[in-house]
DNA sequence: GACCTGCTGCGGAGTG
C-alpha cells in the first residue's frame, strides 16, 4: 500500500479494512477513483471485467465521504438491475461497514418488511435497491423520500451496461432524475460497467441532460488468455430411428469433455437447456456416477436456480451448469473451468460476458464452441449451403477479438415507459400541469426526443383511454383506468411480464411455464432437468401439478428473435471473401467451412447480391437484420412476396427482371420513412403500455426502433447502380 | 429460430 497515493486519502476505517483484506495493493481502477468519488463534483463511469473489484472502487472512497458527512437521512443509494446482486452486495459490504458503523439496508420486494419499517422511521447509511423498488418509493411515499434523500451524496447504478438502450433503463434514467427534481439538487452518479465498446455511449445514457461532466474510469488490465475451438457436427440428412441425433452426438461430447470439472453450457434457449441437462444427467446415471449437470434459466423457482448457484460457488463437487442469459450478469457464482457455445451467440457482447465467468486464478479463458449444421443435398437452402452458423461465430470471435461490441440503441421514443412515467408523476403529486410534466420527463429528463406537440398527442391518447383526466383549473390527475393501473403490483415493472402458470410436485415450486403455450394432462415434459407427467391443470389458480415419469420433451417457452448486427455481418463477408479459415476449427468444422466458402466463390457472391434459384430471387446483402428487415418490408411495399431469415432475403414466384423492375420502382418514389413503413406493419403492440399509445405515435416509436431506412436505400442505390453499369456493359458490347 | 429482469398491501398462520 506504501506507492499508493489514494489510500493516505480514504477514511482510517476504511484504511483498516483494506488492511484487513490482506491486500498487496490497490487494483487500478480502485487507485483511479478515489480523487474523483471523494471530490464529487462529477459522475463517474468505471468500467472493468468481472472480478475486477468495481463495487470496492465505488464504495470505498464514497464511504469515506459519508462518515466526513455524516449526512441526515440514506448517505449512499446503490441501484441493482437484480435482487440476487443486492443480496450479494449487502454480504460483501458488511464487514467494511460494521467497522465504519454505517448501516446497509437491502430492499426489494423479498426483503422482509420488518426491515423496511426499520429504514422508513429511521432513513439512514446505505440503502441497496431495485428501480422497481424506488419506483413504489416514488409514488407512495414522495414526502418521505425528500426528507430522506435531502442529503444523499451519491447514486450508484451497479451493470449499468444491462440497463442501456432498454425500457427499465429509461426507466432508471427517470427515477434518477425525478429524485434530483424532488430535492431539488443534482447528485453525482457513479455506474459500475462492464467494458464493452463505447464508453462515450455509456457516459451520455447515465446523465442524458449532461448537467454534470462525466469522467470514465476503464481498467487498463488486459484479460487472461483465450483458448477456443470451435467443433463441426453435421446432421445427415437421412436420419433413421438408430442413427443417434447430431443434438445427441454434441451431448455425448459434452459429457465427455466436461464431466470432472466445473462448466457453463450456454444452449440459447429454455428448451435446449432442459433437454441438454436432461440427457446429460442419464448419462451420468448410465455409468452410475453421482449427476453433476443442472440446468438453469428465468423459469425456474428461485429454491432451485439458489442450490445451483450455491453449489457452484463451493468449488467442492465438479458442477456444470446448463444455463441461458441468467449466468450472464454478476451474480456471484466464482469461475468456471471453460464455458461451452451449443449452437451461434447472438451477439458478440453477450459472448464476451460469458467468458468473462471463465478462467480460474489467471489461467486462460476456454471457449469450445458446439456447431450443428445441415449435411447438403439438392433441396439445401442458400443458408445451409453457406454454413452460415459457422461463418457467424468466427466473424463473431473475430470482433471479440477486436474488442468490438454491439453498439446499444440510444434515442428511442419509450412511449410505453413515458406511459408509466406520466402515471406515476401524477399519482406520486397527486395533480400536476401538463407543461411541468413535458418540462420534468421530456425537456430535462430522458424523453428528450418527445416535443411538445408529440406530448400532446400522447396525453390526449391517454385521456381518451381515461388514464388521465383534467380538472376545472387545468391540473392532470388519474383517470379510473389509470388508479387502476396505478394501484396494481404490476405497474412498478417497466417491462412486459406476460402471464404463466406456476409448476409444482407435492407442492414444491418447480418454475413456471407461459399460459399461451398449454400444457395438457398426462403431458411427460422435461423440466428442471428431470422428467414428469402432467398430474393435473388448474386453470383457475394457474396451477399445475406434476408427478415424475419417463421420457418427454421440454415444454414451449415464448420468446422473441434477437438481431444480428451489420458489422457482424460484413465480417461474415470477409471470412468467405478472404478465405479466412481459423486455427481453432476441428477437422469437421475445416471441412464444414471449406463447402461454405467454396459454394460463397462458385456462386460468384463477391460481385453478386442477387441469384435466382428456380422461381425464388435471393438477395444477399451482408447487413445486420434491422436493415434486411427494412429492405423486406420496402419490396413487400412495391408487390414481391419477400421474407427473410438469416440475412438472407427470399423473394418467391419472382425473376430477377421483375425484382429489378420493383427496385427501379422503389428509387422512383419518394424515399419512405420509419413511420411509414412502421404503418404497414399489422401489429406494432409490442412493449407493456403500447395498447393505450395512439398508433400515429406507436408508429412513430416502433419504426425509429425496428428499421434503419438510411441503410436499407443505400444498400438499393447501389445494387441499382451496379446493375445499370452492368446492363450497359451488355448493351455496348452487342 | 427465439433471453432476462421485477412488484404492494393486507390478512392470517405460526412463533416467542
Amino acid at each position: 500500500m506504501s506507492e499508493s497515493i489514494g489510500f493516505n486519502k480514504l477514511h482510517k476505517g476504511v484504511q483498516k479494512w483494506i488492511w484487513s483484506q490482506k491486500w498487496a495493493s490497490l487494483r487500478d481502477i480502485q487507485e483511479e477513483a478515489i480523487e474523483p468519488v471523494l471530490d464529487a463534483d462529477c459522475d463517474i463511469v468505471i468500467s472493468a471485467s468481472t472480478a475486477a473489484g468495481k463495487t470496492e472502487a465505488a464504495f470505498l472512497p464514497a464511504c469515506s465521504k459519508l462518515i466526513g458527512q455524516s449526512p441526515d437521512g440514506v448517505g449512499i443509494l446503490y441501484i441493482s438491475p437484480l435482487k440476487a446482486l443486492i443480496n450479494d452486495q449487502y454480504r460483501r459490504l458488511q464487514g467494511l461497514c460494521e467497522i465504519l458503523g454505517i448501516s446497509v439496508t437491502p430492499w426489494h420486494g423479498d426483503v422482509l418488511r420488518s426491515v423496511k419499517i426499520k429504514q422508513r422511521k429511521n432513513p439512514n447509511g446505505i440503502l441497496l435497491i431495485t428501480p422497481e423498488s424506488l419506483e413504489s418509493l416514488l409514488l407512495n411515499q414522495g414526502s418521505w423520500c425528500s426528507k430522506a434523500f435531502k442529503s444523499l451524496c451519491y447514486i450508484i447504478v451497479d451493470e449499468f451496461h444491462a440497463f442501456l438502450g432498454t425500457e427499465r433503463g429509461c426507466q432508471l434514467q427517470s427515477l434518477m432524475h425525478r429524485l434530483e427534481f424532488l430535492i431539488q439538487r443534482t447528485i453525482p452518479r457513479i455506474a459500475l460497467s462492464a467494458t464493452l465498446g463505447d464508453m462515450k455511449q455509456v457516459a451520455d445514457s447515465l446523465r442524458p441532460n449532461k448537467r454534470l461532466p462525466c469522467k470514465i474510469i476503464e481498467s487498463t488490465v488486459s484479460h487472461s488468455d483465450l483458448k477456443i475451438q470451435l467443433r463441426g457436427y453435421l446432421t445427415p440428412a437421412q436420419q433413421n430411428e438408430e442413427t443417434e441425433s447430431t443434438m445427441d452426438e454434441i451431448i455425448g461430447d459434452l459429457y465427455k469433455i466436461l464431466r470432472g470439472k466445473s462448466h457453463l453450457v450456454f444452449a440459447n434457449s429454455r428448451a435446449r437447456t432442459e433437454e441438454i441437462a436432461a440427457k446429460l444427467s442419464d448419462l451420468c446415471v448410465q455409468s452410475l456416477v453421482p449427476n453433476e449437470f443442472f440446468p438453469h434459466h428465468g423459469s425456474l423457482s428461485k429454491e432451485i436456480r439458489e442450490s445451483l448457484e450455491a453449489r457452484l460457488q463451493k468449488e467442492k463437487l465438479p458442477t456444470t451448469a446448463v444455463c441461458t442469459m441468467t449466468l450472464e450478469l454478476g451474480i456471484d457464482i466464482g469461475s468456471v473451468d471453460s464455458i461451452a457455445q451449443v449452437t451461434s451467440p447472438h451477439s458478440v457482447a453477450s459472448l464476451r460476458q460469458r467468458l468473462g465467468r471463465s478462467g480460474r486464478r489467471g489461467e486462460p479463458s476456454v471457449l469450445r464452441l458446439f456447431i450443428p449444421e445441415d449435411e447438403i443435398t439438392v433441396n439445401s437452402h442458400l443458408l445451409d449451403r453457406l454454413r452460415v452458423h459457422t461463418v457467424q461465430c468466427i466473424a463473431m470471435i473475430n470482433l471479440l477479438l477486436k474488442k468490438w461490441y454491439e453498439p446499444a440503441s440510444l434515442n428511442q421514443y419509450h412511449f410505453s415507459t413515458l406511459v408509466q412515467q406520466t402515471l406515476s408523476v401524477i399519482g406520486q403529486y397527486g395533480g400536476v400541469r401538463a407543461q411541468q410534466l413535458w418540462a420534468l420527463l421530456c425537456e430535462t429528463g430522458p424523453f428528450s426526443v418527445v416535443d411538445q406537440s408529440l406530448f400532446a398527442i400522447f396525453l390526449r391518447g391517454l385521456g381518451e383511454n381515461d388514464l388521465i383526466t383534467q380538472t376545472a383549473d387545468g391540473q392532470l390527475v388519474l383517470g379510473y383506468k389509470g388508479e387502476k393501473i396505478v394501484e396494481h403490483y404490476t405497474f412498478y415493472t417497466a417491462f412486459n411480464t406476460p402471464e404463466e402458470y406456476r409448476l409444482e410436485y407435492n407442492g414444491k415450486a418447480i418454475g413456471t411455464v407461459p399460459i399461451d403455450k398449454p400444457l395438457v394432462r398426462e403431458q411427460h415434459i422435461i423440466f428442471a432437468g428431470k422428467r414428469w407427467e402432467v398430474l393435473f391443470v388448474d386453470d383457475e389458480n394457474k396451477l399445475i401439478g406434476l408427478k415424475t415419469a419417463k421420457g418427454g420433451k421440454p415444454p414451449k417457452f415464448s420468446g422473441d428473435g434477437l438481431m444480428v448486427h451489420d458489422i457482424v455481418r460484413q465480417e461474415m463477408r470477409r471470412v468467405y471473401s478472404e478465405k479466412i479459415t481459423p486455427v481453432y476449427l476441428n477437422d469437421a468444422a475445416k471441412s464444414i467451412l471449406k463447402e461454405g466458402i467454396d459454394n460463397y466463390h462458385a456462386l460468384n457472391l463477391d460481385n453478386k447480391q442477387i441469384i435466382q434459384a428456380g422461381s425464388t430471387v435471393h438477395a444477399l446483402p451482408w447487413l445486420g437484420d434491422q436493415t434486411i428487415n427494412t429492405i423486406t418490408v420496402l419490396l413487400r411495399m412495391h408487390g414481391l412476396s419477400a421474407d427473410c431469415f438469416g440475412g438472407i432475403i427470399d423473394i418467391r414466384n419472382t425473376t430477377i427482371n421483375d425484382f429489378f423492375s420493383a427496385v427501379k420502382h422503389i428509387l422512383s418514389n419518394t424515399k419512405v420513412s420509419p413511420t411509414e413503413l412502421a404503418s404497414l406493419i399489422p401489429n406494432t403492440i409490442i412493449e407493456k403500455h403500447d395498447p393505450v399509445i395512439p398508433k400515429e405515435l406507436r408508429d412513430i416509436g416502433y419504426g425509429a426502433r425496428s428499421f434503419n431506412v438510411d441503410a436499407a436505400y443505400s444498400w438499393i442505390n447501389r445494387l441499382w447502380h451496379n446493375h445499370s453499369v452492368h446492363r450497359t456493359l451488355v448493351t455496348s458490347r452487342l
